[in-house]
DNA sequence: TCCATTTAGCTCGACATCAAGAGACTTGAT
DNA sequence: ATCAAGTCTCTTGATGTCGAGCTAAATGGA
C-alpha cells in the first residue's frame, strides 16, 4: 500500500516542499462545508473545532483511565479538587461549586455519593453554623493520587505525537486563546 | 494599576529577553499540583487541560450564539449534519447517529421534537421498508444556515487573539493530536 | 435590639441522555 | 420457498443534571 491510498493531505509550504500529513475529521468538516457554502469563510473551524472534538475523545479516553480506579470523571474532579487544596483536604460545598462548575443539587448529590463510597466525609464547619466542609478520607485521597498518575501517563502517551518544542508552541498557543475567558469572567 | 499587579507570567526565553504572558486558570492548575505533588510530572496538563477547559468555554459561547437563532446546540447539529449532506438534504436516522456520536434512542427523540418544530420531517425510506429519511424543511435550513453564519462570526472574534500565522500553526498541531482519534477508530 | 437582606446547603420536579431490548423488515444461504 | 441472522428504528426504564425554591444561619443598618 501506497501512501497515497490513505487519508492525507498535501501542504505545499513553498514550490519545492510538500508536507504531507494525515487528515482527519475536521479536514472532512472543513471540505464539506467549503462545498456546500463556498460563500461563507469556514477557517475558524479549523482551529475551533479540532479543539472541541479533540476534547470529546479526551473525555473518553479519560472515563477508560478512570474506570481502571473505580472512579467516574465527575469523581476524579471532586476529589482532585479536595487534593489540590492541600493539608487538610477539606473544601466547603460552595468552594468545589465553582471549582467544578456544576450547579448546587449536583454537587449535594455527588458528595453524598461520594461519602456513601467512603471517598469523602461531611463534617460541621466550626466557624458557621450553616456550613459544612468536605474533607478527603484517606482511601479517597489514594485514590485521587492513583488515578491522577493513570491519567498523566495516558496523556504523556497522547502527546507522544509531538515534539517537546511542539508541546511548548501549543501549550502557549492555547493559553493565549484561553486567558481572555479565564481572566475577564465571562 | 502596573502590570505587576495582574495575574502574569514571566517565559524566561532567554538570559536577556523575558516575554510577560497572561495566567489563565491551568497555569494556577498546574502551579496547585507542583505544590502538592512535587513528585509527579505534571507537563502533559499544560496541553491537554487547557484544551479541555477551551472547549467548555466554546460550549457556553456556542450556546450563547445559537440561542439567537432559538436553537440549541443538539439542534444545530443534527441540523447541519444533514445541511452539509448537500441537495435534498436529507440523511437516514442511521447516518445521523454516527455523526453526531448520540445513540439512537437520543437521536430518536432529537428527530422528533425537530420534526415538532417543523425544522426537519420524516420520510419513509423508498429503497428500505424498515427504514426512514430524515429531510431539513425549507426553514430549517435556513436557520441552520444563520446559526453557521452566528457560529463562524462569534469564533473569529475568539480567534482574533492570534495572527494568522499562528492560526496555521495551531491547527495543525491540533491536527497531529486528533488525527490518530479519527484514522485508528477508538 | 430588631428586622430585612444575603448566604449556605439541601430538596424536588422536569428533562435529556444512555443502554438494553423489542418489533418490523431485509438479506443470504440452503 | 424457507428460515436464520442481521439491520434499522423506536420504546422503555434508570440515571445524572439543572434550576427553582426552601430552611437555617449570618450579616449589617436603623
Amino acid at each position: 500500500m501506497t501512501i497515497e491510498r490513505m487519508d492525507v493531505k498535501r501542504l505545499h509550504v513553498d514550490t519545492t516542499t510538500t508536507l504531507i500529513v494525515m487528515e482527519d475529521e475536521v479536514d472532512r468538516l472543513v471540505a464539506a462545508w467549503r462545498r456546500e457554502r463556498p460563500d461563507l469563510d469556514v477557517e475558524p473551524l479549523e482551529v475551533l473545532s479540532r479543539v472541541s472534538r479533540l476534547a470529546r475523545h479526551l473525555d473518553r479516553a479519560r472515563r477508560l483511565a478512570f474506570a481502571e480506579h473505580q472512579l467516574e470523571p465527575w469523581e476524579f474532579d471532586v476529589l482532585t479538587a479536595l487534593r489540590r487544596a492541600g493539608t487538610p483536604y477539606q473544601l466547603s460545598p460552595g468552594q468545589l461549586l465553582t471549582q467544578t462548575l456544576v450547579t448546587s443539587g449536583t454537587m449535594t448529590n455527588r458528595i453524598d455519593r461520594l461519602a456513601k463510597k467512603g471517598l469523602v466525609e461531611r463534617l460541621p464547619d466550626p466557624s458557621d453554623r450553616r456550613g459544612v466542609l468536605v474533607r478527603l478520607t484517606a482511601e479517597g485521597q489514594d485514590r485521587a493520587d492513583q488515578a491522577l498518575a493513570g491519567l498523566l501517563d495516558q496523556e504523556r502517551a497522547i502527546l507522544a505525537e509531538l515534539s517537546r518544542a511542539q508541546r511548548g508552541e501549543l501549550a502557549a498557543l492555547l493559553r493565549q486563546l484561553t486567558a481572555p475567558f479565564d481572566n475577564i469572567p465571562g
